[in-house]
DNA sequence: GGTATGATTGACT
DNA sequence: GTCAATCATACCA
C-alpha cells in the first residue's frame, strides 16, 4: 500500500502515506510501530490538527515555531509545551494546508531498558503514557524538528492485519474547538494517556 | 518594551 | 482533586 521505502524487507510509511487528510493519517496511525534509533513501540493513541483549526499551531499562518507544519509531509514537527516538554508531530499536508498528527502514546515494545533507564522509572505503563513522556523516552528533542520519518532514526512501520478497533473523543489539553473528535484510540488499550469519555 | 498563555507532567492535599 | 515548574510564542503598547 504506502510501502514506499524499503529497509532490509520491512516496508516504512513514507511521505506518500502522510500527504493526505491528516484525520484519515491519524486513525491509519493508531496500530503503527515508531521506532527512534530502534527504541519505542506501538502507536496507541494520536490527535489531528488542521489549519483550520483553532487548535492547531498552524491556524494563523507560519511562524518560526510551526515551520515544519508547512514544509513537506512525512517529516517530524517538534515544539516544546509548557516550558518544559517536547511534543512530537508527524506533518501532513492535503490541498496545500498545514497539519499535523500529534504522538500521545506508545505501547512500549523495543528497548525497554534504553526508555526506563531515560524516564527514571520501571513501569512500562507509565514510559510512554502522553506526549510528553514518550519524547523523553525515545530521545526526541528540537534537534529532530523537521525531520524526515522515513530516514534514520526514524522507522515507522504500518500496523499489519486487519485494521484494529478504535476509540475517538474530544483531543486533550485545548481550549479551542473543543468538540471535534478528533482524538483516537486502540480500543482497550493499557497505555493511553488517558481513558477515553465512555460513548 | 511588557505580559499572558499553553497540544504537560509530577508532586502534593 | 489542586498547583507549580519554566520558556518560547503571541499579543498588546
Amino acid at each position: 500500500m504506502f510501502a514506499g521505502t524499503q529497509t532490509g524487507g520491512t516496508p516504512l510509511l513514507d511521505e506518500s502515506f502522510f500527504a493526505r487528510d491528516v484525520v484519515a493519517v491519524a486513525r491509519e496511525l493508531v496500530g503503527a510501530t515508531l521506532l527512534v534509533g530502534g527504541i519505542g513501540g506501538v502507536i496507541v493513541e494520536t490527535e489531528a490538527y488542521d489549519q483550520e483549526d483553532p487548535a492547531s499551531h498552524s491556524f494563523s499562518g507560519p511562524t518560526r515555531r510551526n515551520a515544519a507544519m508547512f514544509g513537506p509531509p512525512g517529516r517530524a514537527y517538534v515544539y516544546r509545551s509548557y516550558g518544559i516538554h517536547w511534543c512530537l508531530n508527524f506533518v501532513c499536508r492535503e490541498s496545500g494546508r498545514g497539519s499535523a498528527v500529534l504522538v500521545r502514546a506508545l505501547e512500549p515494545t523495543d528497548g525497554l531498558e534504553a526508555m526506563r533507564a531515560r524516564r527514571g522509572l520501571d513501569d512500562p505503563r507509565a514510559l510512554c503514557a502522553g506526549p510528553g513522556r514518550l519524547t523523553q523516552a525515545l530521545g526526541i528533542t528540537m534537534a529532530h524538528d523537521g525531520a524526515r520519518l522515513d530516514t534514520p532514526p526514524f522507522r515507522i512501520l504500518p500496523h499489519s492485519g486487519p485494521a484494529p478497533a478504535l476509540v475517538e473523543g474530544p483531543r486533550i489539553g485545548i481550549s479551542k474547538a473543543m468538540d471535534l473528535p478528533w482524538r483516537f484510540g486502540l480500543a482497550g488499550s493499557r497505555y493511553l494517556s488517558r481513558p477515553f469519555p465512555r460513548a
